[in-house]
DNA sequence: AAGTTATGGCTCC
DNA sequence: TGGAGCCCCTAACT
Protein backbone atom coordinates (compact mmCIF):
# COMPACT_ATOMS: atom_id res chain seq x y z
CA UNK A 1 0.00 0.00 0.00
CA UNK A 2 1.17 3.01 -0.99
CA UNK A 3 2.11 5.73 1.50
CA UNK A 4 -0.51 8.36 2.55
CA UNK A 5 1.12 11.55 3.44
CA UNK A 6 -1.69 13.31 1.53
CA UNK A 7 -4.43 11.80 3.03
CA UNK A 8 -6.01 14.56 5.32
CA UNK A 9 -5.87 16.88 1.75
CA UNK A 10 -7.75 14.74 -0.08
CA UNK A 11 -11.21 15.86 -0.85
CA UNK A 12 -14.56 13.57 0.41
CA UNK A 13 -14.91 10.13 -1.55
CA UNK A 14 -17.88 8.80 -3.34
CA UNK A 15 -18.17 5.25 -4.02
CA UNK A 16 -20.20 4.16 -6.63
CA UNK A 17 -21.28 0.66 -6.52
CA UNK A 18 -22.35 -2.34 -8.72
CA UNK A 19 -25.37 -2.86 -6.58
CA UNK A 20 -26.04 0.87 -6.08
CA UNK A 21 -27.66 0.37 -2.98
CA UNK A 22 -24.62 1.02 -1.10
CA UNK A 23 -23.19 4.50 -1.20
CA UNK A 24 -20.58 4.98 1.38
CA UNK A 25 -18.41 8.20 1.49
CA UNK A 26 -15.05 8.63 3.28
CA UNK A 27 -11.73 8.10 1.93
CA UNK A 28 -10.77 6.66 5.65
CA UNK A 29 -13.24 3.71 5.34
CA UNK A 30 -11.12 1.26 4.35
CA UNK A 31 -12.75 -1.51 5.22
CA UNK A 32 -15.47 -0.76 2.66
CA UNK A 33 -12.64 -1.03 -0.41
CA UNK A 34 -11.48 -4.01 1.21
CA UNK A 35 -14.73 -5.96 0.79
CA UNK A 36 -13.89 -5.52 -3.01
CA UNK A 37 -11.06 -7.48 -2.87
CA UNK A 38 -11.99 -11.27 -4.55
CA UNK A 39 -10.17 -13.53 -2.16
CA UNK A 40 -8.03 -16.69 -3.55
CA UNK A 41 -10.04 -17.65 -7.40
CA UNK A 42 -12.58 -19.81 -7.18
CA UNK A 43 -11.65 -23.62 -7.92
CA UNK A 44 -15.15 -24.39 -8.68
CA UNK A 45 -16.37 -24.80 -12.58
CA UNK A 46 -16.57 -22.22 -14.09
CA UNK A 47 -20.05 -20.76 -14.82
CA UNK A 48 -22.02 -19.35 -18.08
CA UNK A 49 -20.46 -16.06 -19.29
CA UNK A 50 -23.20 -13.78 -16.99
CA UNK A 51 -21.87 -14.44 -14.22
CA UNK A 52 -21.59 -11.60 -12.33
CA UNK A 53 -20.13 -12.65 -9.27
CA UNK A 54 -16.13 -12.65 -9.30
CA UNK A 55 -13.60 -11.50 -11.48
CA UNK A 56 -14.83 -8.25 -12.49
CA UNK A 57 -12.85 -5.48 -12.98
CA UNK A 58 -13.07 -1.87 -11.24
CA UNK A 59 -12.89 1.01 -12.91
CA UNK A 60 -11.88 4.33 -10.86
CA UNK A 61 -13.21 7.03 -11.77
CA UNK A 62 -12.68 10.58 -10.90
CA UNK A 63 -15.05 13.51 -12.23
CA UNK A 64 -12.11 16.18 -12.80
CA UNK A 65 -14.96 18.92 -13.02
CA UNK A 66 -15.70 18.70 -9.65
CA UNK A 67 -12.19 18.20 -8.42
CA UNK A 68 -11.37 21.37 -9.71
CA UNK A 69 -13.47 22.97 -6.99
CA UNK A 70 -11.14 21.49 -4.36
CA UNK A 71 -13.11 20.19 -1.52
CA UNK A 72 -16.25 18.50 -4.47
CA UNK A 73 -16.32 14.30 -3.78
CA UNK A 74 -14.38 12.46 -6.29
CA UNK A 75 -16.29 9.72 -7.13
CA UNK A 76 -15.12 6.07 -7.53
CA UNK A 77 -16.70 3.51 -9.81
CA UNK A 78 -16.65 0.05 -8.65
CA UNK A 79 -18.63 -1.16 -11.29
CA UNK A 80 -17.33 -4.18 -12.52
CA UNK A 81 -16.62 -4.57 -16.29
CA UNK A 82 -15.28 -7.17 -18.64
CA UNK A 83 -11.42 -6.42 -19.02
CA UNK A 84 -11.67 -7.51 -22.85
CA UNK A 85 -14.94 -5.40 -24.39
CA UNK A 86 -14.88 -2.98 -20.69
CA UNK A 87 -18.73 -3.91 -20.96
CA UNK A 88 -20.62 -4.75 -17.32
CA UNK A 89 -22.48 -7.51 -16.60
CA UNK A 90 -20.02 -10.08 -17.78
CA UNK A 91 -16.60 -11.46 -17.09
CA UNK A 92 -13.21 -12.38 -18.77
CA UNK A 93 -10.45 -13.88 -17.49
CA UNK A 94 -8.27 -16.43 -15.57
CA UNK A 95 -10.61 -18.28 -13.16
CA UNK A 96 -8.37 -20.73 -11.39
CA UNK A 97 -6.74 -22.28 -14.65
CA UNK A 98 -9.99 -22.19 -16.64
CA UNK A 99 -10.14 -19.00 -18.90
CA UNK A 100 -13.11 -17.51 -19.47
CA UNK A 101 -13.90 -15.85 -22.91
CA UNK A 102 -15.97 -12.83 -23.21
CA UNK A 103 -19.04 -12.99 -24.86
CA UNK A 104 -19.14 -9.90 -26.69
CA UNK A 105 -15.94 -11.22 -28.55
CA UNK A 106 -15.44 -13.92 -31.70
CA UNK A 107 -14.85 -17.50 -30.76
CA UNK A 108 -11.30 -16.91 -29.94
CA UNK A 109 -10.34 -20.60 -31.46
CA UNK A 110 -12.11 -20.75 -34.81
CA UNK A 111 -13.02 -16.83 -34.76
CA UNK A 112 -16.50 -17.16 -35.64
CA UNK A 113 -19.24 -15.20 -33.63
CA UNK A 114 -22.17 -16.48 -31.78
CA UNK A 115 -20.40 -18.98 -29.21
CA UNK A 116 -16.96 -18.36 -26.98
CA UNK A 117 -14.24 -20.79 -27.14
CA UNK A 118 -15.76 -23.08 -24.26
CA UNK A 119 -18.82 -23.79 -26.50
CA UNK A 120 -16.54 -24.15 -29.87
CA UNK A 121 -17.40 -26.93 -31.40
CA UNK A 122 -14.34 -27.30 -33.30
CA UNK A 123 -12.91 -27.33 -29.04
CA UNK A 124 -15.30 -29.83 -27.32
CA UNK A 125 -14.79 -32.29 -30.93
CA UNK A 126 -12.24 -34.91 -30.54
CA UNK A 127 -11.91 -34.26 -34.20
CA UNK A 128 -10.34 -31.48 -33.40
CA UNK A 129 -12.09 -29.07 -36.10
CA UNK A 130 -11.18 -30.25 -39.08
CA UNK A 131 -13.55 -28.56 -41.94
CA UNK A 132 -13.06 -29.95 -45.20
CA UNK A 133 -12.81 -27.78 -48.34
CA UNK A 134 -14.33 -28.13 -51.02
CA UNK A 135 -12.68 -30.91 -53.16
CA UNK A 136 -12.00 -29.49 -56.73
CA UNK A 137 -11.95 -32.77 -58.92
CA UNK A 138 -9.16 -32.16 -61.59
CA UNK A 139 -7.43 -35.47 -63.00
CA UNK A 140 -5.52 -34.14 -65.46
CA UNK A 141 -2.94 -36.06 -67.49
CA UNK A 142 0.46 -34.78 -65.59
CA UNK A 143 -1.66 -35.51 -61.96
CA UNK A 144 -2.15 -39.06 -62.91
CA UNK A 145 0.88 -39.63 -63.92
CA UNK A 146 2.86 -38.61 -61.03
CA UNK A 147 0.01 -39.60 -58.78
CA UNK A 148 1.08 -43.22 -59.79
CA UNK A 149 4.66 -42.41 -59.62
CA UNK A 150 4.46 -41.28 -56.07
CA UNK A 151 1.55 -43.80 -54.85
CA UNK A 152 3.45 -46.73 -54.11
CA UNK A 153 5.74 -44.47 -51.45
CA UNK A 154 2.76 -44.28 -49.49
CA UNK A 155 1.64 -47.24 -47.31
CA UNK A 156 -2.01 -47.29 -47.73
CA UNK A 157 -2.61 -48.59 -44.05
CA UNK A 158 -1.21 -46.18 -41.21
CA UNK A 159 0.60 -47.70 -38.44
CA UNK A 160 0.22 -46.47 -34.70
CA UNK A 161 1.66 -43.63 -33.90
CA UNK A 162 4.37 -43.66 -31.26
CA UNK A 163 4.34 -40.07 -29.16
CA UNK A 164 6.89 -38.73 -27.40
CA UNK A 165 4.86 -38.19 -24.11
CA UNK A 166 7.46 -37.52 -20.96
CA UNK A 167 10.33 -35.16 -20.53
CA UNK A 168 13.51 -36.55 -20.28
CA UNK A 169 15.75 -33.34 -19.92
CA UNK A 170 15.44 -29.79 -20.23
CA UNK A 171 17.75 -26.90 -21.19
CA UNK A 172 17.67 -23.53 -20.21
CA UNK A 173 18.29 -20.29 -21.23
CA UNK A 174 19.15 -22.09 -24.69
CA UNK A 175 18.75 -19.21 -27.67
CA UNK A 176 20.46 -20.22 -30.09
CA UNK A 177 19.65 -20.90 -34.19
CA UNK A 178 20.93 -23.33 -36.00
CA UNK A 179 20.51 -25.12 -39.61
CA UNK A 180 22.79 -28.18 -39.50
CA UNK A 181 23.66 -30.22 -42.21
CA UNK A 182 25.14 -34.03 -42.32
CA UNK A 183 28.79 -32.73 -42.66
CA UNK A 184 29.04 -30.88 -39.35
CA UNK A 185 28.57 -27.96 -40.66
CA UNK A 186 25.96 -25.16 -39.02
CA UNK A 187 24.46 -22.40 -41.05
CA UNK A 188 22.55 -19.72 -38.92
CA UNK A 189 20.55 -16.59 -40.46
CA UNK A 190 20.38 -13.82 -37.96
CA UNK A 191 17.85 -11.24 -37.73
CA UNK A 192 20.76 -9.02 -38.45
CA UNK A 193 20.66 -9.55 -42.09
CA UNK A 194 24.36 -12.00 -41.98
CA UNK A 195 24.45 -15.40 -42.81
CA UNK A 196 27.54 -17.56 -41.25
CA UNK A 197 28.73 -21.47 -41.39
CA UNK A 198 30.05 -22.84 -37.95
CA UNK A 199 32.52 -26.12 -38.57
CA UNK A 200 31.62 -28.02 -35.54
CA UNK A 201 34.74 -29.97 -35.76
CA UNK A 202 36.89 -27.03 -35.51
CA UNK A 203 34.54 -24.31 -34.01
CA UNK A 204 35.67 -21.98 -37.08
CA UNK A 205 33.10 -19.98 -38.17
CA UNK A 206 32.83 -17.61 -41.29
CA UNK A 207 30.51 -15.10 -42.43
CA UNK A 208 28.91 -15.99 -45.95
CA UNK A 209 26.80 -12.53 -46.23
CA UNK A 210 25.74 -9.31 -45.05
CA UNK A 211 22.93 -7.14 -45.83
CA UNK A 212 23.58 -4.49 -43.25
CA UNK A 213 26.91 -3.82 -44.66
CA UNK A 214 26.43 0.07 -43.84
CA UNK A 215 25.04 -0.52 -40.48
CA UNK A 216 22.35 0.97 -38.85
CA UNK A 217 20.08 3.20 -41.61
CA UNK A 218 16.81 3.28 -39.67
CA UNK A 219 14.17 0.43 -39.65
CA UNK A 220 12.65 0.94 -43.07
CA UNK A 221 16.59 -0.30 -44.17
CA UNK A 222 17.67 -2.46 -41.71
CA UNK A 223 17.12 -6.13 -43.57
CA UNK A 224 16.52 -9.44 -41.52
CA UNK A 225 16.46 -12.91 -42.25
CA UNK A 226 13.86 -14.60 -41.62
CA UNK A 227 13.13 -17.96 -43.67
CA UNK A 228 15.99 -20.48 -44.52
CA UNK A 229 16.64 -23.52 -45.89
CA UNK A 230 19.68 -25.60 -47.32
CA UNK A 231 19.32 -27.13 -50.57
CA UNK A 232 21.78 -29.83 -50.87
CA UNK A 233 22.00 -31.64 -53.98
CA UNK A 234 22.75 -27.91 -55.92
CA UNK A 235 24.76 -26.79 -52.27
CA UNK A 236 23.01 -23.19 -52.11
CA UNK A 237 21.89 -21.53 -48.77
CA UNK A 238 18.74 -20.21 -49.28
CA UNK A 239 17.57 -17.69 -47.24
CA UNK A 240 14.66 -14.82 -46.96
CA UNK A 241 14.72 -11.00 -45.42
CA UNK A 242 11.66 -8.86 -44.36
CA UNK A 243 11.51 -7.19 -47.60
CA UNK A 244 10.40 -10.23 -49.57
CA UNK A 245 13.46 -11.08 -51.60
CA UNK A 246 15.34 -14.26 -51.66
CA UNK A 247 18.64 -14.29 -51.56
CA UNK A 248 20.66 -17.61 -52.12
CA UNK A 249 24.74 -18.36 -51.26
CA UNK A 250 27.18 -21.68 -52.87
CA UNK A 251 28.21 -23.38 -49.98
CA UNK A 252 31.09 -24.37 -51.74
CA UNK A 253 32.52 -21.02 -52.81
CA UNK A 254 30.79 -19.06 -49.86
CA UNK A 255 29.62 -16.54 -52.66
CA UNK A 256 26.02 -14.79 -53.56
CA UNK A 257 24.46 -16.14 -56.45
CA UNK A 258 23.13 -13.73 -58.50
CA UNK A 259 20.82 -10.97 -57.33
CA UNK A 260 18.19 -11.25 -54.88
CA UNK A 261 14.52 -12.13 -56.02
CA UNK A 262 11.28 -10.84 -54.74
CA UNK A 263 9.53 -13.48 -54.31
CA UNK A 264 6.59 -11.91 -52.11
CA UNK A 265 5.03 -8.72 -51.92
CA UNK A 266 7.79 -6.11 -51.67
CA UNK A 267 8.45 -5.01 -48.05
CA UNK A 268 6.46 -7.92 -46.78
CA UNK A 269 8.03 -10.60 -44.34
CA UNK A 270 9.23 -13.81 -45.68
CA UNK A 271 8.94 -16.29 -43.25
CA UNK A 272 9.50 -19.90 -44.45
CA UNK A 273 11.56 -21.82 -47.53
CA UNK A 274 11.52 -25.31 -47.60
CA UNK A 275 13.20 -27.36 -50.65
CA UNK A 276 10.99 -30.44 -51.99
CA UNK A 277 13.04 -33.48 -50.42
CA UNK A 278 12.71 -35.11 -53.34
CA UNK A 279 13.01 -33.32 -56.64
CA UNK A 280 15.41 -30.16 -55.69
CA UNK A 281 13.85 -28.02 -58.20
CA UNK A 282 10.92 -27.31 -55.98
CA UNK A 283 10.92 -24.76 -53.56
CA UNK A 284 8.24 -23.63 -50.88
CA UNK A 285 8.12 -20.35 -49.29
CA UNK A 286 5.82 -18.45 -47.10
CA UNK A 287 5.28 -15.19 -46.05
CA UNK A 288 3.34 -12.02 -44.02
CA UNK A 289 1.50 -11.24 -47.38
CA UNK A 290 -0.68 -14.25 -47.02
CA UNK A 291 0.48 -16.32 -49.27
CA UNK A 292 2.75 -19.71 -49.81
CA UNK A 293 4.23 -19.99 -52.61
CA UNK A 294 5.49 -22.96 -54.99
CA UNK A 295 8.84 -22.06 -57.50
CA UNK A 296 10.67 -23.75 -59.61
CA UNK A 297 14.42 -23.09 -58.83
CA UNK A 298 15.24 -23.26 -62.71
CA UNK A 299 13.28 -20.09 -63.42
CA UNK A 300 13.28 -18.29 -60.26
CA UNK A 301 12.45 -14.24 -60.94
CA UNK A 302 9.59 -12.06 -59.54
CA UNK A 303 6.34 -13.41 -60.36
CA UNK A 304 7.45 -16.61 -61.62
CA UNK A 305 6.06 -18.91 -59.13
CA UNK A 306 4.01 -21.89 -60.24
CA UNK A 307 1.52 -21.53 -57.83
CA UNK A 308 0.11 -19.24 -55.15
CA UNK A 309 -1.62 -20.56 -52.15
CA UNK A 310 -4.27 -18.10 -50.27
CA UNK A 311 -4.46 -18.01 -46.87
CA UNK A 312 -6.79 -15.32 -44.50
CA UNK A 313 -4.01 -14.21 -42.47
CA UNK A 314 0.03 -14.33 -42.42
CA UNK A 315 1.25 -17.86 -43.14
CA UNK A 316 3.94 -18.86 -40.39
CA UNK A 317 4.95 -21.47 -42.11
CA UNK A 318 4.79 -24.19 -45.40
CA UNK A 319 6.17 -27.72 -45.58
CA UNK A 320 6.28 -30.06 -48.40
CA UNK A 321 5.74 -33.10 -46.98
CA UNK A 322 8.72 -35.15 -46.08
CA UNK A 323 9.11 -38.73 -48.06
CA UNK A 324 6.85 -37.85 -51.05
CA UNK A 325 7.22 -34.19 -50.97
CA UNK A 326 4.10 -33.95 -52.51
CA UNK A 327 1.59 -32.96 -49.67
CA UNK A 328 2.04 -29.45 -48.32
CA UNK A 329 0.80 -28.57 -44.73
CA UNK A 330 0.75 -24.55 -43.96
CA UNK A 331 0.08 -23.05 -40.58
CA UNK A 332 -1.33 -19.68 -40.69
CA UNK A 333 -2.44 -16.83 -37.98
CA UNK A 334 -6.22 -17.56 -38.91
CA UNK A 335 -5.85 -20.38 -36.87
CA UNK A 336 -6.33 -23.00 -39.09
CA UNK A 337 -4.00 -25.48 -40.72
CA UNK A 338 -4.22 -26.28 -44.26
CA UNK A 339 -3.29 -29.62 -46.37
CA UNK A 340 -3.15 -29.92 -50.39
CA UNK A 341 -3.04 -33.70 -50.66
CA UNK A 342 -1.28 -33.35 -53.79
CA UNK A 343 0.98 -30.82 -55.70
CA UNK A 344 0.16 -31.64 -59.02
CA UNK A 345 -3.39 -31.23 -58.52
CA UNK A 346 -5.64 -28.51 -57.97
CA UNK A 347 -4.29 -25.80 -56.08
CA UNK A 348 -6.91 -23.18 -55.98
CA UNK A 349 -8.01 -24.00 -52.08
CA UNK A 350 -6.47 -26.57 -49.43
CA UNK A 351 -7.89 -30.00 -49.75
CA UNK A 352 -8.61 -29.64 -45.91
CA UNK A 353 -8.60 -26.96 -43.18
CA UNK A 354 -8.20 -28.47 -39.23
CA UNK A 355 -9.09 -25.39 -36.57
CA UNK A 356 -6.66 -25.36 -33.99
CA UNK A 357 -5.53 -22.80 -31.46
CA UNK A 358 -2.17 -21.20 -32.37
CA UNK A 359 -3.10 -17.50 -33.49
CA UNK A 360 -0.08 -16.05 -31.13
CA UNK A 361 2.17 -13.82 -32.83
CA UNK A 362 2.89 -11.24 -30.65
CA UNK A 363 6.36 -11.63 -28.16
CA UNK A 364 6.51 -15.27 -28.75
CA UNK A 365 8.00 -17.24 -31.94
CA UNK A 366 5.02 -17.86 -34.23
CA UNK A 367 3.68 -21.34 -34.15
CA UNK A 368 5.03 -23.51 -36.82
CA UNK A 369 3.02 -27.14 -37.61
CA UNK A 370 5.78 -29.81 -38.54
CA UNK A 371 5.63 -33.05 -39.75
CA UNK A 372 6.30 -36.07 -38.77
CA UNK A 373 9.24 -37.56 -40.98
CA UNK A 374 9.06 -41.21 -39.67
CA UNK A 375 5.47 -41.35 -40.35
CA UNK A 376 5.09 -43.50 -43.95
CA UNK A 377 1.84 -42.44 -44.62
CA UNK A 378 2.76 -38.40 -44.49
CA UNK A 379 -0.48 -37.48 -42.08
CA UNK A 380 1.23 -36.90 -38.49
CA UNK A 381 1.83 -33.32 -37.85
CA UNK A 382 2.96 -31.92 -34.46
CA UNK A 383 2.30 -28.24 -33.51
CA UNK A 384 2.30 -26.61 -30.21
CA UNK A 385 -0.94 -25.27 -28.56
CA UNK A 386 -2.05 -21.24 -27.93
CA UNK A 387 -4.76 -21.60 -26.10
CA UNK A 388 -4.48 -23.22 -22.39
CA UNK A 389 -6.73 -25.84 -20.81
CA UNK A 390 -7.01 -26.57 -17.08
CA UNK A 391 -5.26 -29.90 -16.28
CA UNK A 392 -6.14 -30.71 -12.86
CA UNK A 393 -5.83 -27.20 -11.81
CA UNK A 394 -2.74 -26.09 -13.69
CA UNK A 395 -3.53 -24.66 -16.82
CA UNK A 396 -0.89 -25.88 -19.63
CA UNK A 397 -0.69 -25.32 -23.57
CA UNK A 398 -0.28 -29.06 -25.06
CA UNK A 399 1.69 -29.93 -28.06
CA UNK A 400 -1.02 -31.30 -30.03
CA UNK A 401 0.06 -33.91 -32.60
CA UNK A 402 -2.82 -34.04 -35.45
CA UNK A 403 -3.65 -36.63 -37.77
CA UNK A 404 -4.31 -34.32 -40.91
CA UNK A 405 -5.62 -36.39 -43.20
CA UNK A 406 -9.18 -36.37 -40.95
CA UNK A 407 -8.43 -33.55 -38.36
CA UNK A 408 -8.60 -36.05 -35.09
CA UNK A 409 -6.57 -34.92 -32.59
CA UNK A 410 -4.27 -37.94 -31.99
CA UNK A 411 -2.58 -36.97 -28.79
CA UNK A 412 -1.85 -33.89 -26.55
CA UNK A 413 1.16 -34.04 -24.68
CA UNK A 414 2.21 -31.93 -21.92
CA UNK A 415 3.82 -31.77 -18.45
CA UNK A 416 2.84 -30.28 -15.22
CA UNK A 417 5.82 -28.59 -14.80
CA UNK A 418 5.67 -27.38 -18.02
CA UNK A 419 3.85 -24.52 -17.98
CA UNK A 420 4.95 -22.20 -20.36
CA UNK A 421 3.73 -22.10 -24.62
CA UNK A 422 5.92 -24.39 -27.41
CA UNK A 423 5.58 -22.76 -30.47
CA UNK A 424 8.34 -24.88 -32.29
CA UNK A 425 8.27 -28.46 -32.41
CA UNK A 426 10.52 -31.25 -33.96
CA UNK A 427 10.46 -34.84 -34.13
CA UNK A 428 13.31 -37.19 -34.61
CA UNK A 429 13.63 -38.22 -38.23
CA UNK A 430 14.58 -41.65 -37.05
CA UNK A 431 13.59 -42.16 -32.99
CA UNK A 432 10.43 -41.27 -31.13
CA UNK A 433 11.92 -38.55 -29.98
CA UNK A 434 10.43 -34.88 -29.60
CA UNK A 435 12.04 -31.30 -29.25
CA UNK A 436 10.33 -28.22 -28.22
CA UNK A 437 11.16 -24.81 -27.86
CA UNK A 438 9.72 -22.91 -25.12
CA UNK A 439 10.25 -19.51 -24.81
CA UNK A 440 14.26 -19.63 -23.74
CA UNK A 441 14.23 -23.43 -23.29
CA UNK A 442 14.54 -26.55 -24.83
CA UNK A 443 12.56 -29.70 -23.97
CA UNK A 444 13.76 -33.45 -25.06
CA UNK A 445 10.45 -35.98 -25.02
CA UNK A 446 10.18 -39.19 -25.03
CA UNK A 447 8.02 -41.95 -24.95
CA UNK A 448 7.47 -44.11 -21.59
CA UNK A 449 9.20 -46.91 -20.96
CA UNK A 450 7.17 -50.50 -20.51
CA UNK A 451 10.04 -51.19 -17.81
CA UNK A 452 9.81 -47.78 -16.27
CA UNK A 453 7.72 -48.30 -12.56
CA UNK A 454 4.51 -46.27 -12.44
CA UNK A 455 2.78 -44.99 -9.55
CA UNK A 456 -1.32 -46.56 -9.58
CA UNK A 457 -2.28 -43.22 -8.65
CA UNK A 458 -0.39 -41.41 -11.50
CA UNK A 459 -3.42 -41.11 -13.92
CA UNK A 460 -2.26 -39.31 -17.17
CA UNK A 461 -3.49 -38.36 -20.59
CA UNK A 462 -5.33 -40.34 -22.75
CA UNK A 463 -3.19 -41.04 -25.99
CA UNK A 464 -4.90 -42.54 -28.93
CA UNK A 465 -2.90 -44.60 -31.00
CA UNK A 466 -4.13 -45.83 -34.60
CA UNK A 467 -7.15 -44.30 -33.69
CA UNK A 468 -7.99 -46.99 -30.73
CA UNK A 469 -7.99 -45.54 -27.40
CA UNK A 470 -5.24 -46.20 -24.84
CA UNK A 471 -4.43 -44.97 -21.50
CA UNK A 472 -1.01 -44.29 -20.25
CA UNK A 473 0.48 -43.98 -17.12
CA UNK A 474 2.22 -40.91 -16.96
CA UNK A 475 5.18 -40.12 -14.96
CA UNK A 476 7.63 -36.97 -14.78
CA UNK A 477 11.05 -38.35 -14.87
CA UNK A 478 13.31 -36.70 -12.67
CA UNK A 479 16.86 -37.87 -14.35
CA UNK A 480 18.23 -37.77 -17.87
CA UNK A 481 19.02 -41.15 -19.18
CA UNK A 482 22.57 -41.44 -19.98
CA UNK A 483 23.02 -44.35 -22.00
CA UNK A 484 20.51 -43.89 -24.84
CA UNK A 485 19.48 -41.13 -27.09
CA UNK A 486 23.15 -39.76 -27.81
CA UNK A 487 23.17 -38.82 -31.04
CA UNK A 488 23.93 -35.23 -31.07
CA UNK A 489 20.50 -33.57 -30.47
CA UNK A 490 20.07 -34.45 -26.50
CA UNK A 491 21.76 -32.38 -23.97
CA UNK A 492 21.61 -34.56 -20.34
CA UNK A 493 21.66 -33.99 -16.82
CA UNK A 494 23.43 -31.16 -15.43
CA UNK A 495 21.24 -28.44 -16.70
CA UNK A 496 18.05 -30.35 -15.97
CA UNK A 497 16.52 -28.24 -13.48
CA UNK A 498 13.05 -29.47 -12.91
CA UNK A 499 11.79 -31.54 -10.21
CA UNK A 500 9.70 -34.49 -10.06
CA UNK A 501 6.22 -34.20 -10.39
CA UNK A 502 3.79 -34.98 -7.51
CA UNK A 503 2.05 -38.01 -8.60
CA UNK A 504 -1.07 -35.74 -7.49
CA UNK A 505 -0.41 -32.54 -9.66
CA UNK A 506 0.05 -35.26 -12.82
CA UNK A 507 -2.40 -34.06 -15.91
CA UNK A 508 -5.62 -35.66 -16.40
CA UNK A 509 -7.22 -36.26 -19.48
CA UNK A 510 -8.54 -33.22 -21.36
CA UNK A 511 -12.35 -32.35 -19.90
CA UNK A 512 -15.14 -32.09 -22.07
CA UNK A 513 -16.99 -29.50 -22.33
CA UNK A 514 -20.06 -29.42 -20.27
C1' DA B 1 6.04 -8.18 -6.57
C1' DA B 2 4.07 -5.00 -9.90
C1' DG B 3 5.93 -2.77 -13.90
C1' DT B 4 8.30 -3.10 -18.11
C1' DT B 5 9.35 -4.78 -22.43
C1' DA B 6 10.01 -7.25 -26.71
C1' DT B 7 11.13 -3.83 -32.81
C1' DG B 8 3.83 -7.92 -34.36
C1' DG B 9 0.13 -7.45 -37.30
C1' DC B 10 -4.27 -5.54 -38.41
C1' DT B 11 -7.63 -1.88 -39.22
C1' DC B 12 -8.83 2.58 -39.88
C1' DC B 13 -8.13 7.01 -41.57
C1' DT C 1 1.03 4.46 -48.56
C1' DG C 2 1.90 5.32 -43.90
C1' DG C 3 1.14 6.28 -39.22
C1' DA C 4 -1.72 5.85 -35.01
C1' DG C 5 -4.05 3.04 -32.16
C1' DC C 6 -5.59 -1.20 -30.80
C1' DC C 7 -5.16 -5.94 -29.26
C1' DC C 8 -8.03 -11.88 -24.72
C1' DC C 9 -4.75 -16.81 -22.05
C1' DT C 10 3.47 -14.28 -22.70
C1' DA C 11 7.32 -14.58 -19.88
C1' DA C 12 11.61 -13.04 -18.31
C1' DC C 13 13.70 -9.49 -16.02
C1' DT C 14 13.79 -5.56 -12.92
Amino acid sequence: MAPRTRRMAFPKVLIERDTDSEQSSSSDDEDELEEEDEGPPSESEPEEEDSTKNGYEERIEEDLSLKKKGKAPITISLKKVCKVCKKPGHEAGFKGATYIDCPMKPCFLCKMPGHTTMTCPHRVAIEHGVIPAPRTSTHNTVEYVLQRQLRPRILPIKPAYVIPDQVCCAVIRYHSRFKSTNDGMVYAASSDGTISSTDLETGMSSSLMNLNPNGWQGPSNWRMLYGMDINSEKGVVLVADNFGFLYMVDTRSNSKIGEAILIHKKGSKVVGLHCNPVQPELLLSCGNDHFARIWDMRQLKAGSSLSDLAHKRVVNSAYFSPLSGSKILTTSQDNRLRIWDSIFGNLDSPSREIVHSHDFNRHLTPFRAEWDPKDPTESLAVIGRYISENYNGAALHPIDFIDISTGQLVAEVMDPNITTISPVNKLHPRDDILASGSSRSLFIWRPKEKSEPVEKKDESKIIICGGAMKKRKGKFRGESDDDSEDDGCVSKGKNFQFKKAESKSAPRPRKVNK
